[in-house]
DNA sequence: GTCTATAACGAGATAGAC
DNA sequence: GTCTATCTCGTTATAGAC
């Protein structure tokens, strides 16, 4: 058991080595990121700025693509755990404040770290397409006010409206994939309405808001009870 | 007037000259943001394209910068220019369907333009910031939507929603400055589905709504009738 | 096996002398 | 306006330290 106990500890070691190195390749390049833009992001500059050697990186990323997509989970899992945690927080109250809990930690979230959202919700990456690795991670917050409609919706508390016979396929396919239990007008409604609250986000981050929205965050919370109200969610 | 003849004819063929050299190298500069984005646009990669020396295109824009200015408030004014069409010819439809047509054309518009559409909705260039130079040309598209709702006000077939009072002092301030000659919660509902809008076609755009929305055509027109239903439009 | 460093490639950008 | 010398980049091959 000592070989067995030097040889964990060695490996412990050599773990926690690559992990640290890991994410300090990982928090350099965030650097990048908001220096430069995620299209200039550069193994080298990285490398710099980490007093190693460009080809030593390659022990941790097998390409720059790998880094940005490392960047990019890390980011959809970042904003993931901070709208999981204020949904958390309010576990007990009704859900339309769940669902104002949830769309305030995206907008506080994105405030907070504006280049990773550039990163995942801003414009692609000349050259760069995301693998299928990213998706779960990109599908928390989705998850979530899902949840919170089905919980709406056991409760008796949700009113659709009617969809359009040009939509009605389409509608039932979405239901099919993202929740079977669910109308497909409630459905249908909740991912345009997911898709409008990364527009609204995404106006004040980008400075779309500029003279236009001063204080912003009574807009964006009533513009959210709009939104839910649109899904279906009443108070 | 031989003189002022030939004077005119040489200005006028010099301007002709000019302006056919500036259309050049915005479009090979249009080129340049299709393949490398907005980030690495570089004044010498626009040269080689158009065989000219670096040096050369400083006598057309004094610098990188605003050579970037130039493409931006030329997107704004194409999509502007898009809009104002679709809304044109749907003059004598209902307020709700010139809604629509106006909002349709801006998807057509994106879908056809999606690097120029990157340029002045997708995240911001690193180390540029838009002049105000921008702004006329980046209000056309909300000021027919204002046009829109106003003629419907007058037409009396808007219904509002009351305003939280934490919103009224800014929904007052919008008002004053957008449209003072609508009711505030209008103006504030407005903003916000402008916004909205704009999730909608970025989704579709970068990728958002891969493998989960397919049939976008009459799933983007339900959302943006349901748009127009939030800021107080009826059939 | 795991890691870092050296060196090199081919392509492209850049600054400055001329 | 041209040329050149010197930068950058991603990536790979290789050699050696632990």
């Amino acid at each position: 058991m000592n070989t067995a106990n030097t040889a964990n500890t060695a490996k412990g070691a050599r773990a926690r080595a690559r992990t640290e190195i890991t994410a300090a390749i990982k928090e350099a390049a965030r650097g990048q990121l908001a220096a430069e833009g995620a299209a200039k992001l550069s193994l080298r500059a990285v490398a710099r700025e980490l007093g190693m050697v460009s080809s030593a990186l390659y022990r941790y990323f097998p390409s720059r693509d790998d880094l940005l997509t490392a960047l990019i989970i890390d980011a959809y899992d970042s904003l993931g755990a901070a709208a999981e945690q204020a949904h958390h927080a309010a576990a007990d109250a009704t859900p339309l404040e769940r669902w104002t809990a949830v769309c305030e930690a995206v907008r506080g979230w994105a405030l907070a770290h504006p280049h990773e959202y550039a990163l995942i919700y801003g414009s692609p990456v000349p050259g760069y397409s995301a693998p299928q690795t990213t998706v779960p991670a990109a599908a928390r917050v989705g998850l979530l006010l899902i949840g919170i409609v089905r919980d709406a919706h056991e409760q008796g508390r949700l009113t659709g409206h009617a969809l359009p016979a040009e939509l009605s396929r389409e509608a039932e396919r979405m239901t099919a994939d993202l929740a079977p239990d669910l109308p497909p007008e409630i459905v249908t409604a909740l991912v345009a309405a997911w898709a409008q609250l990364y527009g609204l986000v995404g106006f004040e981050l980008f400075g779309q808001f500029n003279r236009v929205v001063e204080d912003r965050e009574p807009f964006f919370r009533h513009a959210v009870v709009r939104l839910a109200h649109g899904v279906g969610l009443e108070p």
